[in-house]
DNA sequence: AGTTAATTTTAGACAGAGCTAAAAATTTAT
DNA sequence: ATAAATTTTTAGCTCTGTCTAAAATTAACT
């Protein structure tokens, strides 16, 4: 397996994880950053390996085997990613272009080692699960920020949008894993949060609250 | 830079601290485990890129950044191959090839954190010095096994060759890097050397004797 | 339904890195 | 000093993964 070819798995296994149906040529080409045409061909690649069900203009799903490929992919993505900030003293925000290379090399001792040496972690900088060597993820009762209702508690456990903007976003309002939170109402003007972080209270936008993961308390 | 350009440069940085003058095309070819058009293909293009000087003909040679690229990749390898040993479990003969890979990893971040975090270690697992940050190498006093004269001891220090087979032969051998050992005479039969390593004499061959490297003591 | 718009696929090119076979230059032998 | 052998380069192909432009298909609107 190619560099790119595991790119492509794994970009179609995150659309599809909110998509229902197949996964268009289009959506594909936009988040790999590329053409259409280029995904065309891939798509066939990959078909042919086994690895997605393509059907002509129909769209791509992936195959169990291509599942199981992407997410081993995703798995080694998210042990680099909490290696380089448990180990190595990045921030959350610096993390994923230097995990989107190290996913790729091959080693099984590698990834496995890696795992126990940071004593088997289960979610990665982001809040987001770490798949097992057998694949299976573990699921988490989180629901969005922007769902809680005045004067409900949460705890942060992981952010939706991982883009460098919205971590140091947080950074800035210091709002970080683990911390706990209070809705204290919503502004009607522009949909706007307050809420009560330790013991300063701020307003977080409805986009921001639609990015921010909490587990209810 | 790409891997394949990162390669070229390391394969003609090693050559060169063997051979005198410029690099054969054929000798890069033969460590390349390519051909010698291929070759040609790429040196013109380093030579573009200002990394190598080449004369048709004539072979090639590192240009000063080019020398200091190669280094860097080198000491990614080092640094990498010794947290394999010293984190993750890996024993000396199975870094190799893992490294290779983790080398093209391009994060400047990355490789002074390791460095940091591997205590700013000097030598890899294979007695290897481990460049600095601005390309310095230390030079260190050791020579092959294979000098020493009967009764003189020495402390084991790096291997010259690290193919697997060699490193686990030591392994059997229980030679280690550290352990003392002295010369007990040679065998004019086969060159083989007789040496004493802790309490048990036993008999090294004379290319064992020639890829070791010992500081005398 | 019929036309227009949008999406998707095909066709043809290109850059990177490699190969084989043939030509050119250099080295070694007679 | 020639001829033979070896090394190196060139020419032409192949394979990925990408692109643009054009054709085919599907979706959206009167
Ligand atoms: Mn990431
Ligand atoms: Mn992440
Ligand atoms: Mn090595
Ligand atoms: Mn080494």
């Amino acid at each position: 397996m190619t560099l790119s070819e595991e790119n492509y798995l794994k970009a179609i296994y995150h659309l599809g994880r909110d998509a229902k149906g197949a996964i268009s040529t289009n959506a594909i080409a936009e988040v790999m950053a590329t053409k259409a045409s280029s995904v065309t061909d891939m798509i066939k690649k990959l078909a042919d390996k086994g690895l997605v069900k393509y059907k002509r203009y129909q769209g791509a799903n992936l195959t169990e085997d291509g599942r199981l490929y992407a997410i081993s992919v995703i798995r080694k993505h998210r042990l680099w990613e909490l290696f380089l900030v448990e180990k190595l003293n990045f921030s959350w925000d610096e993390v994923h272009d230097v995990a989107e290379q190290l996913e790729h090399v091959k080693s099984d001792k590698l990834i496995e080692e890696l795992d126990a040496f940071l004593d088997f972690p289960s979610v990665d900088p982001h809040g987001d699960p770490i798949p097992d060597k057998d694949g299976n993820i573990q699921a988490s009762a989180k629901v969005l920020l922007a769902t809680l209702k005045t004067g409900e508690k949460g705890v942060c456990v992981g952010v939706k949008n991982s883009s460098r903007a919205f971590l140091q976003y947080l950074d800035r309002l210091e709002v970080s894993l683990g911390k706990e939170l209070t809705v204290l109402g919503k502004e009607p003007f522009d949909n706007s949060i307050a809420i009560r972080v330790g013991d300063t209270a701020i307003h977080i936008s409805s986009l921001a609250a639609n990015n921010l993961y909490v587990k209810k308390l």
